[in-house]
DNA sequence: TGCAAACTGAAACAATAATTCCAGTCATAA
DNA sequence: TTATGACTGGAATTATTGTTTCAGTTTGCA
């Protein structure tokens, strides 16, 4: 096998796209994925597109087969056959072997992770552990969301929202991020919204349109901006339904808003995290679009 | 013994060892795993054996060929096999798929997740279900990214920004949310910044003003905004310094920009999580701040 | 514009893997 | 002890998977 290959390659027959150059496969994870970020520019299409595939799905490649691998990478089985052999490997069962190795490593390793991580911890940067703080913050607003959220407030917010005739969104400030997501995603699905205090207008003027038949959904957290209660209030006045995003039965928005969402968010040295409301969001953009289909 | 005696007068040509009890087989792997510690006393000497392997080099089976494993174990591949249909699967590959799911990902996944939802009796509404499905994505990332993530480079990062004269931040489309939460936080902390395509002026217009003593903070991720690219590229012409937080290594920013984040955001039904870019991207701020403190 | 080389897709082919079958062994109970 | 049925080993069979081939297409260059 391995000298027939040999023997093709001395004949000219063997397949080395471009730049081959013919140095020996990597055999760790870590030299591969350098060697294919180096030398994907230089690739064809369907290479690179293999390249591509296997650093953002490395998982797939070492459980799949060639041809599930191929379709999934929207390439012909043989492309990958092709492209383990630019790299040096005898075929792709060769290449997969890495792949898998690395896996087989990263479980092995994962209980003593986090020791590793604390060893590290001490001598870690300062921004490093920053980050560690952010991603603790987010991880415990998730799980402290996914023991509160009422699905069936969700439900009934999904129901209303779907019903809208346009929805107006409202976040201001540390909740504009939120906001302008919502906007940003129901408008890549069609959902017809407004997203207050994006344009140069006044907010008020064009909250002012908003009627019986369209929803109000405000975002905000303690100091809840006053802006954006005092918008909501009008609105409310006028019999517009609210929905309210909030982080407490105390803010201003609960009284005026149903159904409404207490999202608590950890935070680190103060700033809160937006992990968990960021989270909830998505699911009111996606569920109404879903819900809308039919 | 009397129910062994009835399948094999039943069935007659398929082998069914001991107390087999009819029983749908598990899909996830913990209950599998607890499925053999109940059987396997009661389990005749080889598959007994299979058994103790599989318990004991669960990611052998994971891997694995039948060959491969028969070998090992010291039993037959036609072992393998009817440990497998013994415990309710269809064949050795089938059981193999769960030994795998298990080292797929650690996190709960979509399906294994409303299972859990059902054991549990909650009332899993569609867009509870949903809220999981991000739930699950935001976490999964944060956990990558922990994994992935170079305290040099942060540092690096960090230091640049800190020294900048006036940072610019460039984020557009599904990546606004996140540049927009960061020049609110800089603007909350004193720190000069500049939101491209905040205002209703020319982007390339705003972002002309960037000089050498300033920094251009870029974040795209797939499909990359090409205006976004744009920006960057004639920006880097001019050799204003720039940090990039983009999801590939052939992002169209990672060449011009040093250094540069890779974040993979786990999606769910296609819609990706933000959690982890939002996390690192509070992460840099709140470090730009203390390090200017100095 | 025409040519050669590089690249790609589809299908044939070869190799390997999973599964089934059956003859034979072993333990148990009449 | 012998008959019976559970259990086992190994080979035969079938299915799946990886690899190669080749015709056709594209690309780069003269």
């Amino acid at each position: 096998m391995t000298s027939k290959n040999i023997h093709s390659a001395v004949l000219g027959k063997f397949y080395f796209p471009c730049l081959c150059q013919n140095m020996e496969a990597p055999r760790d994870f870590e030299s591969l994925r350098a060697r294919i970020v180096e030398r994907a520019p230089s690739l064809p299409r369907r290479l690179a597109q293999v390249a591509t595939y296997a650093l953002e799905h490395s998982d797939e490649i070492a459980f799949g087969t060639v041809a599930s691998i191929a379709l999934a990478a929207e390439v012909q089985p043989s492309t990958l056959v092709r492209f383990s052999q630019s790299l040096g490997y005898a075929g792709f069962s060769d290449l997969q072997d890495v792949f898998r190795s690395r896996l087989r490593d990263r479980i092995m390793n994962y209980e003593e992770r986090i020791e590793h991580m604390r060893e590290h911890a001490i001598t870690a940067s300062k921004a490093s552990v920053i980050f560690s703080g952010f991603s603790d913050a987010s991880q415990k607003s998730l799980n402290d969301l996914r023991e509160k959220l009422d699905a069936a407030k969700l439900e009934e917010a999904v129901d209303m929202l779907a019903k809208a005739d346009t929805i107006f969104l409202i976040g201001l400030r540390r909740s504009f991020p939120i906001s302008s997501y919502m906007s940003y995603a129901f408008g890549k699905l069609g959902i017809r919204n407004n997203l207050i205090g994006a344009t140069g207008g006044l907010a008020s003027e064009d909250v002012s349109f908003a009627s019986k038949r369209d929803v109000v959904l405000a975002i905000s957290f303690t100091p809840y901006a006053s802006e954006t209660i005092k918008l909501v209030q009008d609105t409310a006045a006028r019999n517009v339904p609210i929905i309210a995003i909030t982080d407490s039965p105390f803010s201003p928005l609960a009284p005026i808003a149903k159904p409404w969402f207490e999202v608590q968010e950890a935070n680190f040295e103060g700033f809160r995290s937006m992990a968990a409301t960021l989270s909830l969001a998505m699911t009111l953009t996606v569920a109404v679009a879903e819900r809308r289909k039919k």
